[in-house]
DNA sequence: CAGTCGGGAGAACGATCGTTCTCCGGCTGC
DNA sequence: GCAGCCGGAGAACGATCGTTCTCCCGACTG
């Protein structure tokens, strides 16, 4: 097995056994059983569990936010664009192994004890955040819709994960499609 | 130093304690140093760590929920008592102290590995929609809000945690107004 | 006032963790 | 064919954790 392989056995399992049960409550040993890799070349490729983790979340952010662009590019108009967030945590929602969003969880059980992670999980929600702003821009929507939807999708994506159910990508978006219609207090 | 005040010392330190830094990362020895209770006497009030995770849970659920129905309460027509929960929560993020809803953190460190913590959590989110769900009803809007509004403040709460801004709950309290509004579309 | 009992401080214990080291087998270059 | 080395398996190590035990002081009861 080479290298390129190892990392990634490693990155995959890491990743698969943190989002199901947490970072702390995995140990090197079990990530080396289901990685096939052993303990020496994981060290020898991530010198400390601090650096894999961060580098789970560093990989982790990278293909959520090309899932996320992939997603919205399909769609014709800019609207229908922004409504596919929706979409996309719906699908997400939807797979057996969902267990919310692996940023806001290791946050939760790190971002106050770990610097790294915590500014690892805000890069990724900036960049999430950007890309609805992006969209938002695209609409010709105002700015201010950019944080609006991503208060929407942070807050389905924890409440599809407590609850257990994938109703809340609905009803985010019906709240989504209310603020894309023309408002009614300014005229 | 009787029974009584030793367990509310407990409660207090290990509620702090787990807030600041999570759950695993605070040992029992921490939360004697800070309690000033001894060990012993602990284990006689809550049999393992785990009975005082979810003891602090219990009385956090209910302090959470009668600080929200203080406030909610405390307004004249029920759409404003409605906008009052976005109150609660800007200033509950403007606390220095304010690092995320503790039972959304619970959930992401501990949801996976132990059940009493992910009922715990369930419990307190379906009593924070019901509570939703009454002042939507007194308010005479759709069902169907409760749910959204719930959806809003569980992600004005995890954005508030990781960006570090109160902003969140006036973002969040805007999209509600929004909702409150009559709607557009249906006629 | 003497004896008993509850509680405090902290050591002790077994388990587990992150990390490193040892040993050994198999592949590579001459 | 053989010496040298890279990597795998797993033991070892020190730290820390949850939990229990020991020792001792101080207070209450007859």
């Amino acid at each position: 097995m080479d290298q390129a392989t190892a990392e990634e056995r490693l990155l995959d399992a890491a990743d698969t056994l943190f989002y199901e049960r947490g970072v702390q409550a995995v140990g090197m040993d079990a990530i080396r059983q289901a990685s096939g890799v052993s303990l020496k070349r994981a060290y020898q490729l991530f010198p400390s569990k601090e650096h894999l983790v961060e580098a789970v979340l560093r990989r982790r952010d990278r293909a959520v936010l090309a899932g996320l662009q992939a997603y919205t590019s399909a769609r014709a108009t800019p609207a229908a664009r922004i409504l596919a967030v929706f979409d996309y945590l719906d699908d997400w929602f939807r797979q057996p192994d969902f267990r919310g969003c692996a940023f806001i969880n290791s946050y939760a059980e790190l971002g106050g004890v770990s610097e790294g992670v915590a500014a690892l999980v805000r890069g990724h929600k900036r960049a999430f955040t950007a890309h609805l702003a992006a969209l938002v821009a695209a609409a010709g929507e105002p700015p201010a819709l950019a944080d609006q939807l991503a208060i929407l999708a942070n807050g389905a994506m924890v409440t599809a994960a407590v609850t257990g159910s994938p109703e809340p990508a609905r009803q985010a978006a019906d709240v989504a499609r209310r603020l894309l219609e023309p408002a009614q207090g300014v005229t």
